[in-house]
DNA sequence: ATAGTATATCGACGATTGACGATATAACCG
DNA sequence: CGGTTATATCGTCAATCGTCGATATACTAT
C-alpha cells in the first residue's frame, strides 16, 4: 500500500491522521476486549508487578485460561512477562498504550472545538446522484 | 456482584480503581477491534458527518459487511445513525470514548510517577511458600 | 402504482476465540 | 536421581466473528 497519509475523501474535509497504523490500534484494542484481560491489568496497575500464580487467584478462571489471556496480553506488547523460574512475574509495558491513546485523545479533543459548528449532514456530490 | 471496589489483594497495593466497569471497557474495546471500524471512526473524524454508501466507497468491503461494522459501532454507542431516508447519516458520538480514555490517563499517569521506584517483583506470601 | 435508492437483514461459510482439563516443560531442592 | 513447583502448551469443544451475495425494507420520485 503506498496510498497518501490522506483518505481521497470530497470536499470540506480535516484530512485523517493516519500517522499510527488503524491495524495496530486494532490489534491493541483487540487485546483490551475481554474482561479478564482488564481486570489483568487493573491488577498489575496496583501492584505495579505479579507472578502468574497470583493473577489466578484473582481473575478467578482455569490456570491454563489465565495463561492464554496472559500470552495475548504479552503478544499485543502490553504486558512484560519476567522469567524467575519457576515464577514469572508480569507487569504493564505502559508505553505500548501511547499510540492508543493518542488516538482517542484525537478524538476527544475534536470535541472540544466542535461547538461553533452547524449540524447537518453532510452528503457526497456523488451520493447526491 | 456485591463486592467492594477493591480488590482482595494482599499488602502493599494501590487500590484498584474499577469505577469504570471492566465489561464497559472491554465493549468498547472490542468495537474498536477492527482495522476496518478505526478506518470508519477516522473518516466520520475527518467528515464530522457520513451517510453509509460513502463509507462503504472509503472502506471498500461489501456493503452488507461494512452495514455489520457500522451496527458494531452503533451497538456500542460510539456512533450514532441519523436516519434520514433512504439515507442514514452516520456521525461520531464522543463521549462515548471518555470512560475509556479515563482508563488509560489512569494507567498511563501511573508511568510519570513510576521513576522513583525500585523494581524487584513482588510476590504474595501465600507464593512463597 | 411503480420504479428506484440506501440501508438492513438473512443464511451460509470458514476462521478465530474462550474455556477447560490434561499434559509437557524447565527450573529448583531433597 | 526423583519429586515439587509455576507456567506453558495441547486438544477439544461450543460460541462468536468477519465476510459475502441475495434479499427484504422503507422511503422518494415519477
Amino acid at each position: 500500500m503506498n496510498a497518501p497519509t490522506q483518505v481521497p475523501c470530497s470536499a470540506t474535509n480535516l484530512p485523517v491522521d493516519n500517522s499510527i497504523a488503524g491495524e495496530d490500534i486494532a490489534l491493541i484494542a483487540k487485546a483490551l476486549s475481554h474482561p479478564a484481560r482488564i481486570q489483568i491489568i487493573r491488577l498489575l496497575l496496583s501492584k505495579k508487578t505479579c507472578i502468574g500464580g497470583d493473577i489466578v487467584d484473582v481473575i478467578g478462571l482455569a490456570q491454563s485460561t489465565v495463561s492464554e489471556h496472559l500470552r495475548i496480553l504479552k503478544a499485543s506488547g502490553i504486558i512484560i512477562g519476567e522469567i524467575t523460574r519457576p515464577r514469572v512475574c508480569y507487569s504493564l509495558n505502559i508505553p505500548r498504550l501511547r499510540p492508543f491513546n493518542e488516538f482517542l485523545n484525537l478524538i476527544l479533543d475534536s470535541d472540544v472545538e466542535a461547538s461553533n459548528e452547524e449540524s447537518a449532514c453532510w452528503v457526497s456530490p456523488e451520493s447526491k446522484q
